[in-house]
DNA sequence: GCGGGAATCTACAACGATTGTTGAAGAACA
DNA sequence: TGTTCTTCAACAATCGTTGTAGATTCCCGC
């Protein structure tokens, strides 16, 4: 994701419009590295702007991510994530306990479809998910995150 | 997964009760290889046994993930998709345009972290998701399952 | 700077997928 | 068969997300 200004200047030359709305959250999402579902956005937004509304961070976060300036990322904990750093690709690691979501800086080149396995499909890049647990969530006695709420 | 009798045994065994519309679900699951929603399954439930619950369905799905006999899997379709192919390790590819799932039935060994990138996370196997577009959407002229809505 | 038209904002309600609750019905075991 | 405990179906509630409305704000030309 670029900077602030940058994004300001992207959704110009877009057509968008710039709202003091919009550049909060250009702000909220600036070094990012929880992969923030919407509700956390929001509620990094809403620090700078109380009366920010959650649709308009949806609006914003998806109007981003047609830009690709963010990443859409569904990983089964229940709502959609957003990942700013769409720049270097990598992967993700997600704790099947406090559902928390890590970058994996890691190309595995060797990844090809073998012929014919592929159905006829039309493929892009692999998305890989590693299942496990954080370090938080692998010592729960000195656990400082508080495990929240992860689907089942 | 099993065959019915082999799940109504299993569940017998797990002191679960083994119901009509238990054996029912199984039936509906065997062989399913379209990896059905909950809603899909009731569907084919349904046709079986007019009267079955939605909310039954969901409980047996969940019952025969716990028993390993089923996978639950999220591919950002917006749904929870359920998996009866849990013998053989594979992947997924997904369209991007009707949101189907099928198998890729290929093995990765090449796949390994690499050492310091796992933020000492201790993880299990990858989970691996192709996007891309389906023969059907590739060739919308002729397509005969009409694509579905997918989240965005 | 100022006005007009279009895009955006907020608040609210609706939506789809899933889950909690309830009394009634069913399975397992004696 | 009777008892007990589980599961069933119907209903409403919940969560994340999106549609709607009218009010507001931005951008561009004057």
């Amino acid at each position: 994701m670029r900077s602030p200004d940058e994004l300001t200047e992207r959704f110009r030359a877009t057509g968008r419009k710039v709202t003091a709305q919009r550049q909060c959250i250009f702000r909220a999402l600036e070094g990012d590295e929880t992969h923030p579902s919407a509700e956390a956005v929001h509620a990094l937004a809403s620090q700078q702007m109380e009366t920010i509304s959650l649709k308009t961070v949806y609006q914003t976060l998806y109007d981003l991510a047609e830009l690709g300036e963010i990443a859409t990322l569904d990983v089964g904990t229940g709502m959609t994530r957003f990942d700013p750093n769409v720049d270097h690709p990598h992967h993700h690691l997600v704790c099947r306990g406090c559902g928390s979501v890590r970058d994996l800086v890691a190309a595995f080149p060797a990844l090809r479809i073998p012929k014919g396995a592929d159905l006829g499909f039309e493929v892009g890049s692999p998305e890989i998910v590693f299942r496990g647990l954080c370090p938080e969530c692998r010592a729960p006695s000195r656990s400082r995150r508080a495990p929240s709420r992860v689907k089942s």
